[in-house]
DNA sequence: GACAAGATTGACT
DNA sequence: GTCAATCTTGTCC
């Protein structure tokens, strides 16, 4: 990227992870032939944010947090399921992005055909594991640069540019630490959003 | 080398 | 609404 050709429009993932989630919300995140319109994240900081992965600093799994801005990190949670981050900020001020829902758009036969279990279309992808599995998403995707387009895994920006509609901000949902931070935020009233659904405080 | 914790999900009551 | 499954990573001895 060092002639800016590919991330042109996507600046603003360098500045804190807080600064760009909202902004992540309405673009595209593709895999191949499947591809999701981003509707929910939270944002995790660096060292001093206790939540974030980054926070007990570098190791050999969070590595890919300490890259450059879009990079995506991919970690597996509770032995079972695949989450996918953004990572953003500078590599002295580590922090990512934790994509947590997806409005499906294209690819949604190879969606079904990972996710069997899944009844609705909003059940494909409303959860960061969830997303994961429907996109096939997995430890091997750890460190992808999300600007190119030689990637399996892509960022791609949305039409409008950025989120349509009104965004809700609330607390980050499953962690023990700083769990009070409101760094979810998601589109008001998509119903591909993740439990537990909006009005938040 | 052993142990505890975890950014979740899905099944069951 | 409640609870078990599952396994990798990091920490401690």
């Amino acid at each position: 990227m060092a002639d800016g050709s590919e991330s042109d429009g996507f600046e603003w993932l360098g500045e804190r992870p807080l600064a760009a989630a909202p902004r992540l919300l309405g673009n595209v995140l593709e895999v191949g032939a499947r591809s999701g319109r981003i509707v929910e994240v939270e944002a995790y900081e660096g060292v001093d944010d206790l939540a974030s992965h980054a926070a007990g600093g570098r190791t050999a799994r969070n590595a890919a947090m300490f890259g450059r801005a879009g990079l995506l990190y991919v970690y597996r949670s509770y032995g079972v399921h695949w989450c996918a981050n953004i990572v953003c900020g500078t590599e002295d001020r580590p922090g990512a992005v934790l994509i947590r829902a997806l409005e499906p758009l294209t690819g949604l036969d190879e969606m079904w055909a990972d996710r069997p279990r899944a009844r609705t279309v909003t059940d494909l992808c409303s959860g960061p594991g969830k997303l994961c599995a429907a996109l096939g998403i997995g430890g091997h995707h750890d460190g992808t640069d999300l600007l190119s387009a030689e990637s399996p895994v892509r960022l791609l920006m949305a039409e409008s540019g950025g989120p349509v509609g009104p965004v809700v901000r609330g607390p980050r949902v499953g962690i023990t630490k700083a769990a009070d931070r409101p760094w979810r935020f998601a589109l008001e009233g998509n119903p591909h959003v993740s439990r537990p659904r909006p009005p938040w405080s």
